[in-house]
DNA sequence: GCCAACGTTGGC
DNA sequence: GCCAACGTTGGC
């Protein structure tokens, strides 16, 4: 099993969507490094820890789970999304998406300044500098480090 | 809203 | 294949 870290923006789709929604599709990544991620790495059960970006404090906020290996992100075929790329052809699509469900949500976020201040994270590739991947692998050892993390937030 | 860091594009 | 110009991400 792998463990990763998925940003999002949380106006555009935050863990309270996910809640309510149950299961999404991870439409929208543009990058190749992250669309290789899913696409190679991810299988159905994977865990997922669910960060917020571009919002105040940026931080991880719950979990999820990884529910459909990729399959070509069809919001690249719809001239009317802000996805669309028409060089992600249907017969040759070049972006990828996988399905994530929700598993749990933090009583409060664990900021990324707690991310950093967490010796036990510092290879972490969320905490380094200018770190822009929305979808990145974490290790075991981070991922259980997060989770009671957001454990001892539960306690409080 | 700024801007540093990083990725992508396209002319040559 | 280089690299300047441009676009995007995302913390601050």
């Amino acid at each position: 099993m792998n463990y990763w870290l998925m940003k999002t923006e949380p106006n555009v789709y935050s863990i309270d969507d996910l809640k309510s929604e149950g299961t999404t599709h991870w439409e929208g990544v543009r990058n190749y490094q992250a669309r290789n991620f899913m696409m190679k790495d991810m299988k159905v059960g994977d865990r997922v820890l669910f960060y917020h970006s571009n919002t105040k404090p940026p931080g991880v906020v719950g979990l999820a789970t990884v529910t459909k290996l990729a399959y070509p992100d069809f919001f690249a075929w719809d001239p009317e999304s802000k996805y669309f790329d028409p060089k992600s052809p249907k017969d040759k699509p070049r972006w990828f998406m996988v399905d994530v469900s929700y598993e749990s949500q933090f009583k409060g976020t664990i900021g990324l300044d707690t991310l950093k201040a967490n010796p036990n994270l510092e290879d972490m590739l969320v905490v380094q500098k200018g770190s822009r991947l929305s979808v990145q692998p974490v290790t075991k050892n981070q991922f259980n480090e997060v989770v009671q993390m957001g454990e001892s937030l539960n306690v409080k």
